[in-house]
Parts: structure tokens; C-alpha cells; sequence
DNA sequence: GCCTTCACG
DNA sequence: ACGTACGTGAAGGCG
């Protein structure tokens, strides 16, 4: 059996997986997806190789010999992103770390020592397996150097291998005569010229033929296409510089140690902290876990027996600290024990060796678990578990004083995530790796482990950024009051809205009539590929915009055609009917509960800047603009006796920029009450205030909401549509009406280069990696986030403070009214009858002293016995 | 599962 | 030159 060595071109690697995968970064805001695919691929060749040796290869960034040579002969290489360039030394340290052997000589490019050392191995009776990017390595090959070239499909890694043999068949000439077909050819990434008028089907007949450039160079006169035979002998000087371009050096002088290349334990201490540094969750189960088999693992202890749970619980009660969890699975337990929420297990931890895992069975039936567990909460000094909100109603004695979620303390650390599981907090708090295939009682044990472990960590890292209190006075209460809103439900008419549908109905069916009449033929108008063949291939309609995909067929491009085919505006109007019925009418029946109302869910830790999001259904985006879709708001009503009350905050966002910056101007007109786009118009227009023309208010209007979204002019071009250089004006005059908000945002975007974050009022972060991006479109997004940010964070601060204070004084007053809705500024209040005057008061009061700002909150109230009626 | 579109602030 | 407004969620189409 001959022994084996893998050599890697590392940068060909890592570059491939650079491109190949989308954006990584981990907790530090370090790129990582190139690292990410290198590794992927390395286990991947390990787990098939299986070789006894085993180097990576990397270029020096000196200027090497053969790109020296034609350098000099015309221009330079494109330098490498600065997203992959931090990459670079992080992958040498993970290698490292891996105990992998690397290799990389100044003047000599990676290609030069895969060849040399393939060569070198080979003659010492090895088999070569060479992974690289570049094709340019086919020429290794031979019967026993394999070239393997990874190609990422649908995001799979699949490798294509090449012996001498291989490359013979696909390429029709042998690896030798490939330096001289793309000596012909060239290869513009590789900065070869080759000849010109010759690609790779002439390239590859002619070395097919005379076996070398010299030979075909004497022959020139015979070469087909004579145009061919012409290029080469007019441009022989060009022809053998590419040559020594594209042939690899197979003996240079090098210093490789074979024994050094042994591959050994690459799964080391180092190694498994590099990969939980980088966030590599799945690349962690190839380490060994049983032998850093947490230690913890082994106070875990399950219990079934009647005393011992019960000394257990009276124990917990005593705590300081508690952590505690709550699982679907029971394990053996027969389903006659099971329980209406689908739970059957809970955990808890309140000592290094007090960690326990208790599920329901024929003794202890989950209701008692649970009251219990109730117990616990109430008593213990803080009683900590991971998503608080979902297991309100199971555990009434939670107390907002005394409990700590750790799930909303992760998102506060870090609010870009996707999702807070307890493996990845237990990861990043408490570097503990859990394995995932694990049994439920374990699980359940190292989550409230991790729960009650993870306080000390994260309270530490909540003050340090300044975010405690954020934590502890306003994203604590809240999941009290967004519990409270979830349970009480909005009431909707069904009958009415089922009414609303069919009206729908019927009007859709008629538009999809007389569009397939008019396109004289029947297709999905839903699908915008159809209804782009339809519109741009076949009515040959001008199209103004593609996606990547195709023809885009999006609302603002039908709006310009729409005057001059009346199809278009049966369409839009189609589109409108459609969403309204799908998604509204349909969609919201779907959600309508046992009690005629709507129990949607309110997500406190899934925006970037703060916001709460809703969802099944989302209640924060039900239709207004539009009268036909705002009609839907007539279904929801309050209960018998009860009334709506709806308040939102006038422009809160413009007036957080005023207060932010401070701005003397901005300052001035909302403190004067004036009407601030009018002003604005005014201003920017050089108009007098009493002559500025709706069109004028309206564009003011749109530059001001430009503002808050972090300006450009090309967005602002199209919101408007008009030039660039109009809006550029536009802004322009702007910040000359208000330079205090141009200072600020400036003031904003370097200050989060520099910190690599953005902060509101309230002290929340947004983390703005994108500003270190060397590509303009991410930076640019970057910094218009830091712009928005901060406003539209702040503004989420203000009102989340102002429900904790309408909520409180609801129930301090002991009153019938309650919150049901928040929609980003506006709050709606189910008020009963009698309590009308005093939940007016309590919204205004609660709403504007919720923030202390330079301009007044202002604050409009409407009532009503709708939704429709009461916005 | 991703893309496109569209509803809201 | 790059090809965008900020923040969300749901539905339908398509591979």
C-alpha cells in the first residue's frame, strides 16, 4: 500500500470558498466564511483521503517571479478584498493549531511548491493528491498525483479528480501539452496574455496536432485558421512568455520536510477553541466530545421518585439563584400522563452539583410539576430560564422583580442573530460545547445549567456596555405586558370578514377574466415569470428594471406603464385584490380562536434596532394606506361595553433627530408646533412659508423620511422620481436648513467606525460590521444603518417605556381597559365604556413623559368602535 | 428553501 | 463603477 500526502493550495482555497459562500462573521465582527469553506473542505478530503501526510500551501504577497516578468509587461493583479485578506492569518493560526503542517516561500507562488513538492513526493514513491481552485494544476497530474478541483453545487461541495489520464479525456491533450494549450489560449486571471484570436477550441487542435507551441510555431504556415497560424508568428515573443507563465516550476529550490508534513491529531485543545472563537458549531462535532465530555454532565441526575423531586423543589426554593427549563419530551411516559401543552419534563440547576432533570409519569403528573416549579419561581432569589414569555402561563409565580431571560439578555449582547438557543448562549457564556445528539433529560439538565451559569457572564457584559438597565427596566417588564397583550386577543367579526373575502372573490375572478382577454391568452398572473413573458416578450412592453431572475414586474415599474396599457392597471389592481384576500381576509380567518378573537405573538428579540416584530399572524401590518384595504380594519372590534382607543406618536422620529442633534432649527419649529414639512419645503424651496404648493410639501415630506432612513440620492431620486442631482440639491439645502442633523449623522457614522457599533438613547447597540467592508454597496448600507439606527432604536425604546407605564397604570387602577396592539408608534387600548376618560389620560401622560427630550412627545388619540374608526 | 412582491411603521 | 433607501412578516411561485 503506497502512502499518501494531500497538498492544499491554500489561497485557491480559500479564495474559492470566499466567493462560493455567502457573508460570515462571528461575535468579534471577523469574517469567517472563507475560513468556514476552507475547513469544510479539508475535512471533507481527510474524511475520503485518509492520508499520512498532509501541507498546505500559500503565496507570499512579495512579487513573485514569474508575475514579475509580466508585471512589468502590463499592469497589476487586482488586490484582494479586505473581507478575505483578514481571513488570511486566521486560517494560518487554525492550521496551526490543527498541528497541520504549511508551507510558503517569498518568490515563489503557490502553484511552484505544489509542484515541487508533488514531484519531489512522487519520485519518493507517494501518492499525490493536489486540491486546489485553479486548473492551471492539471498539468501535475499524472498516475499518481491526482488533482482534485472542489466545486461548491447547490451548496454542496463536489470534487472533480483528475489523473493524467482524466485530463487526457476531458481536455483531449496530456497534461504537459496543457501548459502550451493555454499558452495559446491565456487565461486572463492568471494574467497570462496567450495569443490573440486563439481560445481554447483552436488552442486545444492545434497542440492536438503539433504536440508544442515550438513545433506550431514552425509550422505556422500550415495552422487552421490561417488567421491562427498568422497571430502566432506575429506575436512568438508573446507566445513564449506565456509559456513560462503558465508552466509551474516543479523544481524549485525549496525546504520541505516530509516528516514534518505527518499528519497527527488535528483535533486539538487549540483547535476546538479556535472553532468556538469562529462559531463553527457544526465543524465542532468532529471533536472528540467525550473527552472534554463537560465535566458538568456528570451531576446531572435524572428523578422519578416522589421524595426526592419534592426535596428537590423545597431545596430550589431556598436558592439564590435558580435555572430552570421546560421540555416537550417525557420519555417513557405513557400518553395518559401527557399533558395539554405538550410538555412532559422540566429541569433545574441551582448548584454546580444540584442539576436535575424531572419528568411527569404515573406519580408525578405534570400539573404538579409545574406548580411546583410555580413555587420556585416565587420564591427563589432569580429565577432564570431561557424565553420567559412562552411559559408565562404554565408558571404563574414569576415575579418581573426577581426572574432573569436569558434569551433577551443575548439578544441585547448581540441583536443580530437569528435565533438564541441555549447551546449557542451556553457556547458564548460559558464556553461549553454541547453536543447535539444527546438525550432529553440531558438537554434539559445543561439548559437550566446554562440558564443559571450564564447570569453572572451576561449581567457583567450588560453593564459593561451600558445595557443593564435597558435590560432590567424595559426589556424585563415588557415580556410581562406583551404576555398580558398576547392573552387578551383582539376581537374580529368573522362573518364580516368572511364577507369581505368573497367580495374579494368575485371581484378577482372578473380582473382575471379581462386580463387573460386582454392578453389574449390564460396564464398565472401571480407568478411575475409568466407575467413577464406576457408583458415585456409578448405585448413588447419597454422594461425598465431586472431582478436577478428576470423581467421585474414590481409595482413601481407597472406604475409607469400602466397609463399606456390599460392591462397593466387591471393587473395592479389584480395584485391588490389578491394580497388583500390571501393574506388578510383568508389569512387572518385562519387565526380567529375558540373565543373570536386573535391571539397573534409578539417576538421581542428579533429586529436589529429594538422594534418588536409580530407574528401568526403579523398584526402590525394590517392595511391603511389604501381605502379598499384599510376596510379591513372595520372587523376589528372591541368587546360588548368596550371601546377602542388608539394613540400614536406624532413624526417620533423626527423629533428623536431634533433632540439627538440637537439641531437649533429643528428644535425650534416642533417646539413651536410647526407644521415641520411644510417647513422644511419652505426652506429647502426658498419659498415663503404660506406659498409652499402641496408638491412641494410632499417632496420636503419625502426628504425628511430620507433623513431618518440614512440619506442618499439615489434613493431619494427614486422615492421621488427625479434626477440624482435633484435629490443631491434637494439634500443638500437640507442639511444648510438644519446643519446640526448634518453634523450629527456625520458625527454618528465615524463615531461607529470607529466603535464598530451605533447606540440609542437608551444605551441599546447595534453592531455595524458592514462599515469595515471593502465592497461600496455593503459599506454604504453600513453607514445609512448607522444612521437609522439610532433613531428608529430610540423611538422603539420610547414606546416600549411608555406601554411598561400605560400597562402598570392600567392595573394599578385596577381598570377593565387593557393594551391589545402595538404598532411601532401607536398603541391601541380595548377601554371599557366607563373607563374611557381615564385611559385617555393615562395613554397621553404615559406617552409623553415616556423620554425627556429637548421637543415634546405630542401624542393623537382617536376612538372608535372599530379599529377602521378608531385610527 | 429562496425569490419576488407587497402590506405596515 | 458599484446599483440602494431603514425596519419587519406572509403568501405564492418555482426548482
Amino acid at each position: 500500500m503506497r502512502e499518501k500526502i494531500v497538498l492544499i493550495d491554500g489561497h485557491s482555497i480559500l479564495n474559492r470558498a470566499f466567493y462560493g459562500l455567502p457573508d460570515l462573521t462571528n461575535a468579534e465582527g471577523l469574517h469567517t466564511n472563507a475560513i468556514y469553506g476552507f475547513l469544510n473542505i479539508l475535512f471533507k478530503i481527510l474524511d475520503e483521503e485518509n492520508p499520512q501526510y498532509l501541507t498546505v500551501t500559500f503565496d507570499v504577497h512579495a512579487p513573485t517571479f514569474r508575475h514579475e516578468m509580466y508585471e512589468q509587461y502590463k499592469g497589476t493583479r487586482k488586490p484582494m478584498a479586505e473581507e478575505l485578506r483578514q481571513q488570511v492569518p486566521v486560517i494560518k493560526e487554525v492550521l496551526q493549531a490543527m498541528q497541520i503542517a504549511t508551507i510558503e516561500q517569498a518568490g515563489l507562488e503557490a502553484d511552484d511548491l505544489l509542484g515541487t513538492i508533488s514531484v519531489d513526493c512522487e519520485a519518493k514513491g507517494l501518492d499525490v493528491s493536489i486540491i486546489s481552485g485553479d486548473r492551471d494544476t492539471l498539468q501535475l497530474a499524472t498516475e499518481h498525483v491526482k488533482i482534485r478541483i472542489p466545486k461548491t453545487k447547490q451548496g454542496k461541495t463536489e470534487i472533480e479528480d483528475y489523473y493524467a489520464s482524466d485530463v487526457l479525456e476531458k481536455y483531449g491533450v496530456t497534461p504537459e501539452e496543457f501548459i502550451d494549450v493555454k499558452a495559446l489560449m491565456g487565461d486572463t486571471s492568471d494574467n497570462i496574455p496567450g495569443v490573440p484570436g486563439i481560445g481554447e477550441k483552436t488552442a486545444t487542435k492545434i497542440i492536438q496536432e503539433y504536440k508544442n507551441i515550438e513545433n506550431a510555431h514552425e509550422h505556422a504556415g500550415e495552422l487552421k485558421p490561417p488567421r491562427a497560424g498568422k497571430n502566432l508568428a506575429e506575436y512568438w515573443e508573446q507566445a513564449k512568455l506565456s509559456k513560462v507563465l503558465a508552466t509551474i516550476n516543479t523544481h524549485a529550490e525549496i525546504a520541505f520536510d516530509l516528516e514534518a508534513a505527518k499528519h497527527g491529531n488535528i483535533f486539538t485543545k487549540e483547535a476546538y477553541e479556535y472553532f468556538q472563537r469562529l462559531q463553527f458549531k457544526n465543524l465542532l462535532g468532529r471533536f472528540d466530545v467525550e473527552a472534554s465530555a463537560n465535566e458538568v454532565e456528570k451531576y446531572f441526575k435524572e428523578v422519578t421518585d416522589k421524595k426526592a423531586i419534592d426535596a428537590i423543589f423545597e431545596k430550589a426554593c431556598q436558592a439564590d439563584i435558580v435555572g430552570a427549563a421546560i421540555s416537550k419530551d417525557a420519555g417513557n411516559v405513557l400518553p395518559l400522563f401527557s399533558h395539554p401543552s405538550g410538555y412532559g419534563r422540566i429541569a433545574l440547576a441551582f448548584g454546580k452539583e444540584q442539576i436535575y432533570s424531572i419528568p411527569c409519569d404515573m406519580h408525578t403528573d405534570m400539573e404538579y410539576l409545574f406548580s411546583r416549579l410555580s413555587e420556585v419561581a416565587a420564591h427563589a432569589g432569580l429565577f432564570v430560564m431561557c424565553d420567559i414569555k412562552r411559559y408565562l402561563a404554565l408558571l404563574p409565580g414569576i415575579v418581573r422583580e426577581r426572574c432573569f431571560d436569558a434569551v433577551i439578555a443575548a439578544y441585547l449582547l448581540n441583536p443580530l442573530k437569528n435565533d438564541y438557543t441555549y447551546e449557542d448562549i451556553a457556547r458564548e457564556q460559558l464556553h461549553l460545547m454541547i453536543d447535539e445528539n444527546i438525550e432529553e433529560s440531558t438537554k434539559a439538565c445543561y439548559e437550566a445549567y446554562t440558564c443559571l451559569k450564564a447570569v453572572e457572564p451576561m449581567s457583567k457584559k450588560l453593564k459593561n456596555t451600558g445595557m443593564y438597565r435597558l435590560f432590567e427596566e424595559i426589556e424585563m417588564p415588557l415580556l410581562f405586558t406583551l404576555y398580558d397583550m398576547e392573552r387578551a386577543g383582539i376581537k374580529v367579526e368573522a362573518e364580516e370578514l368572511k364577507m369581505y373575502g368573497s367580495r374579494l372573490g368575485e371581484q378577482i375572478v372578473r380582473l382575471e377574466r379581462e386580463i387573460y382577454e386582454m392578453a389574449g391568452e390564460e396564464f398565472n398572473i401571480n407568478s411575475p415569470k409568466q407575467l413577464g413573458v406576457i408583458l415585456f416578450d409578448k405585448l413588447k412592453m419597454p422594461h425598465a428594471k431586472k431582478t436577478k431572475t428576470g423581467y421585474s414586474t414590481a409595482a413601481d415599474v407597472l406604475d409607469k406603464l400602466a397609463p399606456d396599457f390599460p392591462i397593466v392597471a387591471k393587473i395592479l389592481e389584480y395584485r391588490q385584490l389578491a394580497k388583500l384576500k390571501s393574506t388578510y381576509a383568508d389569512g387572518l380567518a385562519n387565526f380567529i380562536g375558540k373565543d373570536g378573537r386573535i391571539h397573534g405573538t409578539f417576538n421581542q428579540t428579533i429586529t436589529a434596532t429594538g422594534r418588536i416584530s409580530s407574528t401568526e399572524p403579523n398584526l402590525q401590518n394590517i392595511p391603511v394606506r389604501m381605502e379598499l384595504g384599510r376596510l379591513i380594519r372595520k372587523v376589528f372590534v372591541p368587546e360588548e361595553g368596550f371601546v377602542f382607543v388608539d394613540a400614536d406618536y406624532s413624526q417620533i422620529e423626527l423629533r428623536i433627530l431634533a433632540h439627538c442633534s440637537g439641531d437649533a432649527q429643528l428644535i425650534q419649529a416642533y417646539r413651536e408646533a410647526k407644521d415641520i414639512h411644510r417647513m422644511t419645503a419652505s426652506q429647502v424651496f426658498h419659498t415663503p412659508f404660506e406659498k409652499v404648493t402641496d408638491l412641494q410639501r410632499r417632496n420636503a415630506k419625502a426628504v425628511n423620511f430620507g433623513i431618518v432612513y440614512g440619506i442618499s440620492s439615489f434613493g431619494l431620486s427614486q422615492d421621488l422620481s427625479i434626477t440624482r442631482k435633484e435629490a443631491a440639491k434637494y439634500i443638500e439645502h437640507y442639511f444648510e436648513t438644519y446643519p446640526g442633523v448634518k453634523v450629527f449623522l456625520d458625527d454618528t457614522v465615524n463615531q461607529a467606525k470607529e466603535k464598530g457599533y451605533v447606540s440609542t438613547l437608551f444605551g441599546r447597540r447595534r453592531p455595524v460590521p458592514e462599515l469595515k467592508s471593502s465592497n461600496f454597496m455593503q459599506r454604504s448600507f453600513g453607514e445609512r444603518v448607522a444612521m437609522n439606527a439610532p433613531i428608529q432604536g430610540t423611538a422603539a425604546d420610547i414606546i416600549k417605556v411608555a406601554m411598561i407605564g400605560v400597562d402598570r397604570e392600567l392595573k394599578r387602577r385596577k381598570l377593565k381597559s387593557r393594551l391589545i396592539l402595538q404598532v411601532h408608534d401607536e398603541l391601541l387600548i380595548e377601554a371599557e365604556k366607563g373607563e374611557l376618560a381615564q385611559v385617555k389620560e393615562i395613554l397621553a401622560e404615559q406617552m409623553e413623559k415616556a423620554a425627556d427630550l429637548k421637543v415634546p412627545l405630542i401624542v393623537d388619540m382617536h376612538t372608535g368602535q372599530s379599529w377602521y374608526e378608531a385610527k
